[in-house]
DNA sequence: CATGAGTGCTTCGAAAGTAGAAGCACGTAG
DNA sequence: CTACGTGCTTCTACTTTCGAAGCACTCATG
């Protein structure tokens, strides 16, 4: 659908426009990027099983419509963070390196669970 | 509009559906919170500058529209990350370690950008 | 060759989410 | 009272996502 020259429909990149950006910045874009749905989870889930077919990336993210998927790794691909191998989809090494940082997203969900736990139903 | 008793339509914590999560981990909560639009781009402004307005908040996430970013920001409030201050809209302690965490994402998205202007415009 | 099973992925109507302008209720100042 | 700024809400139009179905392909089996 999108092609490269066109910078309203297309995948949020470090030089394009990320939802009316002003500045620009590399963060904005990725931010945008990862703000699109099911694109966090894809991430995680490459990170945590590598190589998984198409459908079964998409069990493991709880049944994602198979359009959004293809979309989503679509972006990805273009992105440079995922990529096909001959077993499957995998993260890049840029990739590998952006969900080490989301690693750390899961320790603080951790305790945010248990202080959840005890504001909630007392 | 969403009540506390409803679990369809209400904001992503961890002991919730997440969009239809089987496992129902924490970091399956937050990934589906962080999916929503402009929340991410929400916690990094908050990050940068603290106690702005609700209207500030809005010019500073490039004009998202009052009806999101109100909501957004219950959700966010709801999950314990963001609270309203004297000053404005702030980050709470969680949301403080939280906003670190996607400090990093910061650098990530710098080194990708420049591997991005390698790849592009040969 | 045919059949069946698996693959990646597309298409399409319906549902849900988001955009964006307008406006309300409140407070404070002039 | 008027004028401004505040935090939102409401409404309609547009976009994104859902979810089922199906296509084109490959590979193994009969």
């Amino acid at each position: 659908m999108a092609r490269d020259s066109d910078d309203r429909s297309a995948t949020p990149l470090p030089g394009r426009r990320v939802r009316g950006s002003a500045t620009g910045r590399p963060i904005m874009a990725l931010l945008d990027l990862l703000g699109h749905r099911w694109t966090l989870r894809i991430i995680w889930e490459l990170a945590q099983t590598p190589g998984p077919t198409f459908r079964g990336l998409q069990q493991r993210c709880d049944g994602v419509s198979s359009s959004v998927l293809a979309q989503r790794l679509a972006e990805l691909g273009e992105a440079g963070i995922v990529h096909r191998t001959e077993r499957g989809y995998a993260l890049t090494a840029d990739g590998q390196d952006l969900a080490t940082d989301l690693t750390r997203l899961d320790h603080w969900a951790d305790r945010w669970a248990t202080r959840m736990r005890q504001r909630a139903v007392p």
